[in-house]
RNA sequence: CCUCGAGUGGC
């Protein structure tokens, strides 16, 4: 079963949703050491969820459930991600309190799809609000929740939010990285504050990261929308001669 | 790390 999970494995890289239930019926039919196993699941319901297939990962589930192999956190983790990626919030939701009704709660990766999902929304104060019973749950946000806390207060338009959540961040010391000062970054520069996406500029230099090409086109957007095309350009021709090229 | 789960840019 190693071979053909490996084979999955490479189906979910190359978003190749449709050849996975090929794969897991030849597994079923060779049975023995072929027979699917846990990491089979898991493998196959995230690929799913990458693909945004709620509906296949639920028949899947369900099957392997039956099989003794359905209590597994990942597995429901990947079921709530596929809801999402397919656009269907309140399902997902739904999902999350009939896993919890049949005894797995939430954990580290659960609570933090959940903050991104609202935050995807724009759902800013529910973002916030599973970020806090995150943390009364035992799971102290680490900076890939509060990346997508960010990543929702820029969607949300609201840079002052996202000020006081990177503020929030670090006096808890979690110590922000690109992704953080990008989404700070664009939550400014959609507001047009290009002195303050500047400001933040600066701030990130100070910690010893480097820019990078998702740095510099929001770093061009505030310029742009501020009608300060010569710092614009400026910054273009930095961001070539540091080696980033254009996408 | 050793087959497997979390935040990814513009509109």
């Amino acid at each position: 079963h190693r071979i053909f999970n490996v084979i999955l494995a490479a189906l979910k890289k190359e978003r190749r949703w449709e050849d996975i239930r090929e794969v897991l019926d030849e597994m079923g039919a060779v049975g023995g050491r072929c027979a699917p196993d846990r990491a089979t699941l898991v493998i196959a319901m995230s690929a799913y969820a990458d693909c945004a297939r709620p509906r296949e990962a639920r028949v899947l589930l369900d099957a392997m459930g039956s099989m003794g192999f359905g209590r597994d956190r990942r597995a429901y983790t990947s079921m709530v991600k596929a809801y999402v990626n397919a656009g269907q919030t309140g399902a997902a939701v739904q999902f999350v309190s009939e896993m919890e009704s049949v005894g797995l709660s939430a954990d580290l990766h659960l609570w933090t799809l959940l903050v991104s999902m609202y935050g995807r929304a724009g759902a800013l104060v529910d973002a916030e609000l599973a970020l806090e019973q995150m943390r009364a749950s035992g799971y102290p946000p680490n900076v890939i929740a509060y990346g997508a806390l960010l990543n929702g207060c820029s969607r949300a338009g609201n840079a002052q939010e996202a000020r006081r959540v990177f503020e929030d961040m670090r006096a808890r010391g979690v110590t922000p990285d690109q992704r953080c000062f990008r989404s700070l970054m664009l939550a400014y520069a959609r507001e047009g504050l290009s002195a303050e996406v500047e400001r933040v500029w600066a701030e990130m230099l100070t910690t010893g990261l480097s820019p990078n090409r998702a740095m510099y086109t929001v770093l061009l957007r505030a310029y742009c929308k501020a009608n300060r095309i010569r710092e614009a350009k400026a910054a273009y021709s930095t961001m070539l001669r540091e080696g980033h090229s254009c996408d």
